[in-house]
DNA sequence: ACCCCGAGTCAACAGTCGATGACTTAAGCT
DNA sequence: AGCTTAAGTCATCGACTGTTGACTCGGGGT
């Protein structure tokens, strides 16, 4: 029998959450199934969480631990950023889950908007400082782009690329968003 | 009294429920509410369509109306894709449905993936014969970055970017991927 | 051994949704 | 006018959902 451990069964719900929330949504995603997940009750879920919504805020805190800019020569810059951008995609789902709750839930879209502008345009100001904000709104969109088409529509040519060839393909596009 | 008529019925219940999918996502769009928008009764929508999947279909029919782009200048093309683009985007809400369900639908995805192989790679294929899937790929993403960047999640900067301005921005990223 | 507190369960409520089938009403035709 | 056909309504079903409150169970401290 699963021991009474308080604590490991709350992570064991937020990551049973972000799985969840990443494969199907917010909306199509039930309590029931994320306590099924872990083996315990519905209610359990609500008595940690309080509501499915925080549930979502707990479990789709995004961090995308991007590194410091300074001092990265220009040729370089695309290549660390796609690189942290995939590894951030594929290492769990919590981008994902974001993504896909963005996409119809204004909480969810001010979440996305707030890793935007508190964490990409920040890492961007130490390139430029030309209106950084455009140039994170830009960046964002090319990456939430790729994102959305290779792991969300799953268009076959970019779920078949390498993440050396996504480089190849936007490395000048996010040069030109950056230095241009 | 709306004179019965079944054929203007079932277009203004069209153009609610495209209004409604297009603000709500599938989910959270109700057959109950689309029937109130045109002010009907719940049941006539099943009864013209069969079911909410099947009003989707219908009502999220995406025609994006690309130009034949054979003689076009490359000077010119991104400036004629971006133009159509936002045409397409601000006319009418079928583009902002078909996205905003591609999200949590796999009916929905697919669709978009139609609309991919089956309007944007060919129109492509009239200015490269160089893996115009690949190309179709990269050019949507692209579009449905800036697309979901600008009116789901309102990203302020892209959200007050113009026209032109988009097209200054997103011209050198399309021919790079058109041409290169 | 007993108690106690917190982890976890159980049953149920209240609301909503898509869908169904029988019913009613309006309009066009003879 | 009367009838017929289709447009539209009504009540309702059955399933599902988030959330609640009362309950049970298990293990650690005395």
């Amino acid at each position: 029998m699963r021991p009474r451990d308080a604590a490991a069964t709350e992570q064991a719900l937020l990551a049973a959450a972000r799985a969840r929330f990443a494969a199907d949504g917010f909306d199509r995603t039930t309590i029931r199934a994320v306590a099924a997940d872990v083996g315990v009750d519905a209610a359990l879920v609500i008595r940690y969480f309080g509501s499915k919504q925080a549930l979502f805020s707990r479990a789709a805190d995004l961090d995308l631990g991007l590194p410091d800019l300074t001092g990265v020569r220009a040729g370089d810059l695309a290549r660390v950023l796609v690189d942290r951008f995939f590894t951030v995609w594929e290492d769990d789902p919590t981008f994902l889950a974001l993504l896909r709750a963005a996409a119809t839930s204004e909480v969810a879209a001010g979440a996305m908007r707030g890793v935007l502008a508190g964490q990409v345009a920040p890492a961007l100001a130490a390139v430029t400082d030309d209106r950084p904000a455009e140039r994170a709104a830009l960046v964002g969109a090319t990456v939430l782009g790729f994102a959305l088409t290779r792991y969300v529509l799953r268009v076959p040519p970019l779920v078949e690329m390498t993440r050396e060839q996504a480089q190849t393909w936007l490395g000048p596009v996010l040069r030109h968003y950056l230095l241009d």
